[in-house]
DNA sequence: CAATATATTGCAAAATATAGCAAAATATAG
DNA sequence: CTATATTTTGCTATATTTTGCAATATATTG
């Protein structure tokens, strides 16, 4: 085998195949083991990485790669990302909600930063799938939690499925906190479809559909389709003023907050 | 191995990965153990940790780290009464568990350590109004957890009322493990009339119904009437010895474990 | 309050990454 | 087939990151 390598070169696609199989089987491959089992040098196995990271088969790291399927996206590790923003974001949600209403929230994280600050005087109804949501409710007497039943997706520790939706449409409730992963003027959309199952019931099933969004987010999609952005009444990002960005929201006749 | 970890660079990733593993499954992690056990100096895991813990993975401490746990505090504080015993009768009840099948699991806390010990490669499917349960069953890939909604009490961290009961009477499951809280001879009680209910509604829908009770339980009754104590098929205590006190039960055609 | 254990900080050595470049291999056009 | 363009590869020099160590500070324990 080695005979081989040394005298016919090999080609770029075996030695990705190569490093993708390494990588997944071992959970993670280094330069140093890869670069002499390939015989060719460093560099070459470090272009070759980050080929295969941008095409997102597999991630690069220092010293190596690890396999994609390790990094699980935990919600506890988004949870912490633009957690600044995402508390901005957060006032100006809490701004929205009186007492005696009855609300969605969803299992984004920055719907969780606005559970997280409501008042604990505050006696509102919350109907959530997200186990992070109603954790952060615990301590408030007045705040009624209603629980979405259904399948637990371990990843984003929320409920999901038929069982679910089912329960969703029970109810027509005041607002819905909407955590949103993508938007452009066009469309509302998400990486999961379950997820865009979940947020398009819960849309359809309240007066009022309030959309907390990172200002990174606008202006990109996902891969599933929620509904059209028109059908958002107000959107929250965590930038002072309704600039550029946001004209073209303002025209669907959303209200920018 | 240690003799392959000094010679072969581990990527930090990897190193990573380890130190979530091990502080998930043992609760903590220590950094003594992970700089012997990872070869590499204790600033090291130092850094690492302090790493995942700005990641939100763990939560590091003075001397190492522990598993962030969404459960809420003062439920933890009734979780570590008579925790001992709750273990051993976990144990057996585990001996009863088998591939495939499908469980109800109550809010109960010698149901919950059955729970935290279920083996990670188990393939079954638990249905639970647990938050605490739900938990639990976190890092079990093969597990499927099916949370049943309803109105959310914050005391016991688990739901319940009229959707709960309609979830559970959706299935006809295998095995019920029902958490005691009092039984005697005559009957099985509880001192929560909701929780009365849905106990009743987990035992008329599962085939079997399975026990758990600590000793100082045996022989006492509470406010709400679940059943008549013949409705159970197998008791476990944390006691060896099937002694006077269990007498009256197996004459009721009940399983003693 | 002393004795011990654990943390923090700054630093230098080692490992790894990046950028620019030239040689080799391969592709393309005529 | 030749000449030219393009891509791939490995090398060098220069950043950057990671790591372990030592000195100092802080916390825990009896």
């Amino acid at each position: 085998m080695s005979f081989f390598i040394i005298f016919a070169l090999m080609l770029k696609e075996e030695r990705h195949n190569i490093i993708l199989e390494e990588t997944s089987t071992n959970g993670s491959s280094s330069f140093q083991l890869l670069c002499k089992k390939l015989a060719v040098s460093e560099d070459t196995i470090r272009r070759d990485i980050r080929e295969l990271d941008s095409r997102g088969l597999l991630k690069a790291v220092r010293g190596g790669a690890v396999s994609v399927s390790r990094i699980p996206h935990h919600y506890r590790e988004r949870e912490h990302t633009d957690i600044e923003q995402k508390k901005v974001i957060a006032k100006k949600a809490l701004t929205l909600i009186k007492n005696k209403q009855v609300l969605f929230f969803d299992g984004g994280t920055s719907v969780l930063e606005l559970a997280k600050i409501l008042p604990v005087d505050l006696n509102v109804t919350i109907i959530t799938n997200s186990f992070p949501v109603a954790n952060a409710l615990e301590d408030h007497p007045l705040a009624e939690v209603i629980f979405l039943g259904g399948r637990l997706n371990k990843m984003s520790f929320a409920t999901f499925g038929h069982e679910t939706l089912k329960g969703i449409s029970k109810f027509k409730v005041d607002v819905y906190f909407f955590g949103i992963c993508s938007i452009s003027p066009d469309s509302l959309s998400c990486k999961d479809l379950e997820d865009a199952e979940l947020k398009l019931a819960m849309m359809q099933h309240s007066v009022k559909t309030v959309g907390l969004c990172t200002f990174d987010k606008l202006n990109s999609e996902s891969t599933y389709f929620i509904t059209e952005t028109k059908e958002l009444d107000i959107l929250i990002t965590e930038k002072d003023d309704p600039s550029l960005h946001t004209k073209p929201f303002t025209k669907l006749g959303i209200e920018i907050l």
